[in-house]
DNA sequence: ATGGCAAAATGTTTTTGA
């Protein structure tokens, strides 16, 4: 069993890339943010013929996520129900006897402005609301982009972007607490090479620079990080032709 | 000098992302 997360940065425009890493990469669950599609535009005909099925919920112009399956998925949830928003940026369902939470954390900008102080609620109101989630299902996973370095060796530059968003400390005790529920990042449950990254800008080369930050994770509850086996971060498609900025990362389970 | 690149709507320019 694979699960895997990938920012795609527009669903309309990555829609080639998602399928032909899905056919190379042939995993059980594929977690997708920033689909930028409302939800009468999603390609379901399409990945429906790649072998998957799909929930989603989108938005014009931002945000958007989807959970893409080879297996059944039931029990489908649009948001977090104690989290009024606007925005879509969470879907979560059950496949395989898994509790899957797919999420597109707000980026926050930058610490002084509005949207970073909304980012820091959005967190603590999802942290709220998976502590009762979890009660509920042993076999729990959330994965996407969390727009959060955990650690200074998550981030090419630390100095530069000593706190800075994604780095800051606000930011980094919110994930802390989401692993505080019983959640592990999959990712150092194993060796993993030193500037391991799966976002890097577009600009200055800063992928060919392995300039970049870990910012999408795959956090595991106790039940799955026993049966969890690897955790891999996929470079390649960063390398194709019109990519996004993020790389996906897969986790596999026993 | 706070730039660059990419996507999408607000569209020959602006907003946002990370």
């Amino acid at each position: 069993m694979k699960i895997a997360t990938w920012n795609v940065n527009s669903l309309k425009v990555r829609l080639p890339h998602v399928l032909q890493w899905l056919g190379e990469n042939p995993v059980d669950v594929l977690c997708i943010q920033e689909t930028k599609l409302t939800d009468d535009k999603f390609p379901l005909a399409e990945i429906k013929e790649a072998g998957y099925d799909a929930v989603f919920t989108g938005q014009k112009t931002y945000n958007g996520v989807a959970i893409l399956s080879r297996h059944p998925i039931t029990d489908v949830v649009r948001n977090n129900p104690r989290f009024a928003d606007e925005q879509q940026r969470i879907i979560a369902a059950t496949i395989e006897g898994m509790r899957i939470v797919c999420a597109y954390v707000p980026n926050g900008q930058t610490v002084e402005s509005d949207k970073y102080a909304y980012k820091l609620a959005w967190l603590a109101s999802l942290r709220d609301w998976l502590e009762e989630e979890m009660r509920s299902h042993a076999q729990f996973a959330l994965l996407g982009d969390y727009n959060i370095a955990p650690d200074d060796r998550d981030v090419h530059d630390p100095v530069a972007w000593a706190g800075q968003v994604l780095c800051s400390d606000p930011e980094r005790a919110a994930l802390q607490a989401l692993c505080e529920l019983g959640l592990c990042d999959s990712f150092r449950l194993f060796e993993q090479a030193e500037k391991s990254f799966s976002w890097w800008d577009y600009r200055q080369l800063a992928f060919r620079r392995n300039c970049g930050l870990r910012i999408d994770h795959i956090l595991l509850s106790a039940a799955l990080a026993r049966r969890c086996t690897a955790c891999a971060i996929d470079r390649v498609p960063r390398k194709w032709e019109q990519p996004s900025d993020h790389a996906p990362v897969v986790a596999t389970l026993a």
